[in-house]
DNA sequence: ATTTAAACTTACTTACTAGTAAATAAAAAT
DNA sequence: ATTTTTATTTACTAGTAAGTAAGTTTAAAT
């Protein structure tokens, strides 16, 4: 029992994340499943249709992600979000929205308004626990909760560029920098 | 007396930073300039001839920008480069290497090699700023100036990134927790 | 004035892209 | 067993991409 569909979306996600919306084509994903390139067509009619899919993969693999830490003390569970970054840095590749954001303007409407709706829903879920992490004292950073969600969430998307195009570890010292205070 | 070679780069520059490497073409400039794509493939044979000289140019801007500033106060040359940034968002466009670190793996090793040079000047010369402004007492951020200048120029970069998907003022949370401390 | 070089245009080629229509195979439902 | 639905292939189309070779115009040098 295979889930054909399922596997485009990985393939497609993955291919997003290391080589960009624009660089890849539905050849790549079929050559990598062994079916014709009209099977995906079949699944997604457009690359647009398959390019939101895989965003709405990532919204709900988020929201299962965070379910899991909901009971764990705040500071941990910023903790398992820069972690999580980390497994990105280490293959070299970059998250959605970092892949995404650049060609914003060549994206199809819907594709836009899913990637819109992504940014915002990370950018709440870390103002929520930010702030009441600062509320119950384990936080002590002086900007606004929300000033804070985005500089933490800005490092963490550009230390994975950057990760591609330098040799050091940005990634280290960016995330102490957001553990610092 | 025109010059149609640095018209060409000019445009070039423009179409990758508001729409990606990958999504634009030798028609799109040859149009802007009412000539002939053959002609643009005239001055760049190869679409990473252009893509590298591009590259150079923003290398050379660089310089040119941040030696005007040499004699300012370490505080003020900052702020500068900050406000560079900032002049970019409004025009929703982003930097050259938010724009190209994603499609990092789809580059030509000459444009590989020309970005990691651009990334690598640019870093050096912020921490010499934020090293040398520490000294004599005008930051005192608690990070070695190496993981401040990486936390720097990734939130400049994610915050325009972020400004295309996002309708908040991203950029201005940044700019505020860049320069509180 | 004529040669030479620079700046193009014309006219292609090859390769790939997204996308479609129609036929076929496989699986599930009746 | 046969119909129906789902999954897939075959065989296209139309458009665009990068890139090239050969010719033409324009400008500069001699």
């Amino acid at each position: 029992m295979k889930n054909t569909r399922g596997e485009i979306i990985r393939i497609a996600d993955d291919l997003i994340r290391t080589r960009g919306y624009n660089a890849f084509s539905y050849t790549d994903i079929s050559k990598q499943l062994n079916i014709k390139n009209a099977a995906v067509h079949y699944y997604f009619p457009a690359k647009s249709d398959l390019g939101t899919e895989v965003i709405r993969f990532r919204i709900s693999d988020f929201h299962q992600r965070v379910q899991s830490w909901d009971t764990l003390p705040y500071d941990q569970q910023l903790v398992n979000w820069i972690t999580y970054h980390q497994h990105k840095k280490e293959n070299k590749c970059v998250c959605i929205l970092g892949a995404l954001a650049p060609v914003y303007d060549t994206l199809q409407e819907n594709m836009q308004t899913e990637l819109g709706r992504f940014s915002n829903i990370i950018l709440e879920w870390l103002i929520d626990i930010l702030a009441k992490g600062k509320q119950s004292g384990i936080f002590n950073y002086k900007e606004s909760p929300r000033a804070k969600a985005y500089l933490v969430q800005s490092s963490l998307l550009a230390a994975l560029l950057l990760n591609k195009v330098l040799d050091d570890d940005v990634f280290q010292a960016i995330q102490n920098s957001i553990l610092m205070q």
